[in-house]
DNA sequence: TTTGAATACCTTGCAACACAAGGTACTGAA
DNA sequence: TTCAGTACCTTGTGTTGCAAGGTATTCAAA
C-alpha cells in the first residue's frame, strides 16, 4: 500500500466517523432493523462500518433513550435484536438533519472559495 | 443545559471532526494562511474548531508532507507561521473531494429512503 | 449424530485525536 | 512598566472507532 492511499483511507474513515450516529438514526427512522442489516444498508451506500463499532453505538443510543429494541426469532440463525427509533430519537434526528445541512453548506462555501 | 442540547452538540462536534483536515486543506488551497486566520475562516462558516485541535493538526499535515510553512513578521504582534499547501497536498485534496462527495451522496440516499 | 458454514450477538484492548486548560512571547499603547 | 491584544504551542483527559476474539443458534451435509 502506498502512502497516498493510506492518507486518503484514513481521512475517509475520519469523515465516516462523524456521521455514523446520524446515518443509523436515519435508517431506523425508515423502519426497524437489526445490527447486521444496518451494517448491510450502510455498506450499500459506501459507508463502511465494523461490527465492533456498531454494537457499542447501538447500546449507547439505547442508553440515551433514542432507540429501543425487541427480540425476534429467525429461521436463519439466532434471534435478532430489532432496533426502533423513539420519539426522543426523532427529535434528535431533526437536530442532526439541521447540523448536517449546516456542515454541508459550510464545506460547500469553502469549496467555492478555494476555486475563486 | 438540557439533555437534548447535549446530545445534539456532541453530534455536531462529531460531524465536524471528520472533515477538519479536509476543510483546512480546502482553505489552504485558496491561499496561504496562519493558524489563527484558518480558525477564523472556519468559524465564519460555522465550523468551530479549537486552537488545541488546530495546531497539532497543522503539524501533523506538515509531517505528512501535505503542507509547508514560512515565517512572516507582523506589526500587530508576534510573527505568523503561514502554511501553504504542497503538490502532494493538492493530490490528496482531490481524493478528499471525492470522498466527501461520496459521503454526501450516501447520506443523501439514506435520507431519501427514510422519507419514503 | 457430529461437523461445518452461515448468521447473529457481544466484549476487550489499543490507538487516534479533539479539546480544555495552561503556558510563552512579541507588539504597541496607556 | 504594565496591560491588552495577538499568536504560537503543549499536556492531560475522555471519547470512540475498530481489529480481534468469543458465544450461541440454525440447518445441511457427511
Amino acid at each position: 500500500m502506498d502512502i497516498n492511499t493510506g492518507i486518503i483511507e484514513n481521512n475517509k474513515t475520519q469523515m465516516r466517523r462523524g456521521v455514523l450516529e446520524y446515518s443509523i438514526l436515519l435508517i431506523l427512522a425508515a423502519g426497524d432493523e437489526y445490527a447486521s442489516s444496518i451494517i448491510q444498508k450502510l455498506k450499500e451506500v459506501n459507508i463502511i462500518v465494523a461490527e465492533g463499532t456498531t454494537y457499542p453505538l447501538l447500546i449507547r443510543l439505547k442508553k440515551l433513550g433514542l432507540l429501543n429494541y425487541r427480540w425476534e426469532e429467525s429461521t436463519q440463525g439466532p434471534p435478532r435484536k430489532y432496533y426502533m427509533i423513539t420519539d426522543l430519537g426523532r427529535e434528535q434526528l431533526a437536530g442532526l438533519d439541521a447540523a448536517w445541512d449546516e456542515l454541508a453548506k459550510g464545506i460547500d462555501s469553502i469549496r467555492k472559495g478555494s476555486k475563486a
